[in-house]
RNA sequence: GCUACUGUGGCUCAGAGGUAGAGCAGCGCACUCGUAAUGCGCAGGUCGUGAGUUCGAUUCUCACCAGUAGCUCCA
């Protein structure tokens, strides 16, 4: 008998040969039908694997991550299966489990539309309903080959025949259909209750565009009907918040055919949130030693040639003229470090000079293909607040500190810290063309920086193939209302550039050397960070940020005289203020000055004109009833002054 | 760029092979009002752009432009 650990470290004795499922069963009916999958000491696991050894068990449903993970990989199965009724002659990609659901990519023989999803959302009911047993198999590679080209399975014969020769393939079957996966799965096909099928997509077979582009359905599934129901109405919630609307109807930015895709109009409330961003950073990067720069939006091809960009980058880049027949051509500017590059090349630096910290308000251009273009997250022109930093070798862990905790007092500023998520960039080491320099100096700037981050207490995740051309970044990751995550801010180690540039410094020795370059924004580019404030807040911004910070509502045209006089008032002492004369009744003022989530509401009317007092209505606090205007003045330039943060908006 | 979908007055949306409606917003008038929509009236659209089919097209076809979701790419 072998001693199996189960959670809370009960030990209990089951024969070798046991599966995990009767182990569930054996502790309860209910755990058994709750389970999802296993854990076998610590491994994601089959509930069809038996033990063999003492180990510990712990089971999983679907409140666990593993759990869930079976559950909605056995409701891509399903989904299959139902579209292998429906269209028989239809190949299969792959179909695994996402964050929030699944998906399946499948190569239709005619293409399906939306109608569809309904017609395949009522086979997959059936199918659940049918309780067909899900059982797994394993087969030698070259059985398993014969078995999905006997299929006409091709998406899955690539997929076999990149596994090694002596690899044992396992499928999983249900009913009348069978594919290949590895698992783990659910033991019935009548557990996946709660089924939806959310969208219908393109995706490249293998994730290159240089394959053939396959039809993705994407779906969630839950154990229980009211939680799909909860997680649906939580999606159109977010929905609300999407930046790309909300900011529209509150007149951030609009968009024009005729200027064109990816060129965003910062509307006078957006300019305003813009401007004030940009004055914060500015001012900030000042006290932290930064010097500002101011330079040109285009340049000769010369100057990219020079930095690398017309090699990696002219893709992305607008060019303008015609190489062939132009003697000169030039190019909008896609980065700034060639120009503040310049700059530092334009004197002689001795050591005594390094660091440098060159900031920017930098406004870039970069050519996206069409389909890329999204509101504010994803624009042809954007201005960032760029900066350089040179520095020696041994400076590279102070500034590299700095920069971090500039980045994290403009994320604690917007409240953003705990909305965002660290990833380290790294190169593709199986794909190094894309790349400036040899690998030697590229493994050892990704261990400089991997202890830099480590040392920082920073919880981060890596990732491959995501680095400049330059060098490995940090990103820090935000996830818009889609769920889909853009980088806000990225700070980027760079030791190739220097030397290509021609930068260099005077060492105590005399000896000219080049410096190391951080790379780096504080808060991002102020259009995408726009974007996420808008639907972090749902477009209830921080009183410092708020484009229009009070409203003063007369009740009547009789009241107009004093309520003029206090918003001249509030002005005079700085605040962003507007009255509202028309003559509406107070509850429609209310509403439309709620509506455009304007943070302080001064209602004004025969008591308060007597008294000298506002009525006043917040956002955070509602109707806080009659106050002294000097006082509500204090409090709220205190507010702003301070730039605090309530996540205060309530839509009812 | 790719796949699917969408494009009707400022916004949200109806509609149909015989050149268009509703609500909100706008404007005018009345009301002078106490915390999320006062009433009445008026005006506003060559139905994204261009070409084709047709006696006739905004409705059908094609191309282009723009938008949405996803893929690829990226701040």
């Amino acid at each position: 008998m072998l001693k199996i650990t189960l959670k809370g470290g009960i030990v209990k004795e089951f024969a070798a040969g046991t599966t995990v499922y009767d182990i569930a069963k054996s502790i309860s009916e209910g755990l058994a039908r709750n389970a999802c999958a296993c854990e076998i000491d610590g491994k994601l696991c089959d509930l069809r694997d038996t033990v063999h050894t003492d180990c510990s068990v712990s089971v999983l449903t679907f409140d666990d991550e593993g759990g869930k993970h079976a559950f909605r990989h056995t409701a891509s199965h399903i989904l299959a299966q139902a579209v292998r009724r429906l269209y028989p002659g239809t190949r299969l990609a792959i179909g695994p489990a996402i964050e929030d659901g699944f998906y399946y990519d499948f190569d239709f023989e005619k293409p399906i539309t939306q109608d569809d999803l309904d017609k395949i959302e009522k086979e997959i009911q059936k199918i659940v309903k049918e309780d067909l047993p899900i059982e797994r198999f394993t087969l030698p590679r070259q059985d398993a080959l014969d078995l999905v080209s006997k299929q006409g399975e091709s998406c899955k014969f690539e997929l076999i025949s990149d596994l090694p020769v002596d690899a044992e393939i396992s499928f999983y079957k249900q009913g009348d259909f069978t594919d290949l996966c590895a698992g783990p799965h659910l033991m019935s096909t009548k557990y996946v209750k709660a089924v939806k099928l959310l969208s219908l997509a393109g995706a490249y077979w293998r994730g290159s565009e240089k394959n053939k582009m396959l039809s993705r359905i994407y779906g969630t599934a839950f154990t229980k009907q009211s939680e799909l129901e909860e997680y649906i109405k939580q999606r159109e919630e977010a929905k609300k918040r999407d930046h790309n609307k909300l900011g529209r109807e509150l007149k951030l930015f609009t968009t024009s055919d005729i200027i064109g895709q990816g060129l965003p109009l910062l509307m006078p409330n957006g300019a305003r949130v813009v401007q004030l961003l940009q004055r914060f950073v500015e001012d900030e990067e000042e006290r932290r030693g930064y010097v500002l720069t101011k330079t040109p939006f285009m340049a000769k091809s010369a100057l990219y040639m020079a930095s690398g960009h017309w090699q990696h980058y002219k893709d992305g880049m607008f060019v303008l003229g015609d190489e062939e027949k132009d003697e000169e051509v030039f190019a909008l500017r896609p980065m700034t470090c060639p120009f503040q590059f310049t700059i530092y090349n334009s004197e002689q630096h001795s050591y005594r000079d390094l660091p440098i910290r060159y900031g920017e308000t930098s406004t870039l251009f970069r050519n996206e293909a069409s389909g890329e273009m999204h509101g504010l997250i994803r624009v042809r022109q954007f201005t960032i607040s760029e900066g350089h930093l040179v520095c020696m070798k041994e400076q590279l862990e102070d500034e590299f500190k700095g920069v971090v905790s500039l980045i994290d007092y403009m994320l604690r500023t917007l409240g953003l810290e705990n909305d965002v998520k660290y990833r380290f960039s790294k190169w593709d080491p199986n794909d190094t063309s894309k790349y400036e320099g040899d690998s030697e100096t590229w493994e050892e700037t990704q261990d400089i920086m991997r202890k830099l981050l480590n040392d920082l207490g920073i919880n981060f995740t890596e990732a491959d193939g995501e680095a400049a051309f330059y060098g490995p970044k940090l990103d820090i990751q935000f996830k818009n209302v889609h769920g889909k995550e853009d980088t806000i801010i990225t700070v980027q180690i760079d030791f190739s550039l220097a030397k290509k540039f021609d930068m260099t410094y005077i060492d105590k020795d005399g000896s000219k050397k080049n410096p190391i370059v951080i790379h780096r924004t504080s808060i991002g580019c102020y259009e995408r960070t726009l974007a996420m404030l808008i639907e972090k807040y749902g477009g209830a911004f921080p009183v410092w940020l708020a484009p229009q910070q009070i409203a003063v509502l007369p009740i009547s045209d009789k009241y107009a005289d004093y309520a003029e006089e206090v918003v001249k008032k509030l002005k005079a002492r700085g605040l962003r203020c507007e009255g509202d004369f028309r003559s509406e009744k107070i509850g429609y003022k209310i509403r439309e000055a709620r509506g455009m989530r304007i943070p302080y509401i001064f209602v004004v009317g025969e008591k308060e004109a007597e008294n000298g007092t506002v009525a006043v209505r917040s956002r955070r606090l509602g109707e806080e009833g009659p106050k002294n205007l000097e006082e509500i003045t204090a409090r709220i330039l205190e507010e702003a002054e301070q730039r605090a943060i309530f996540e205060d908006f309530k839509e009812n």
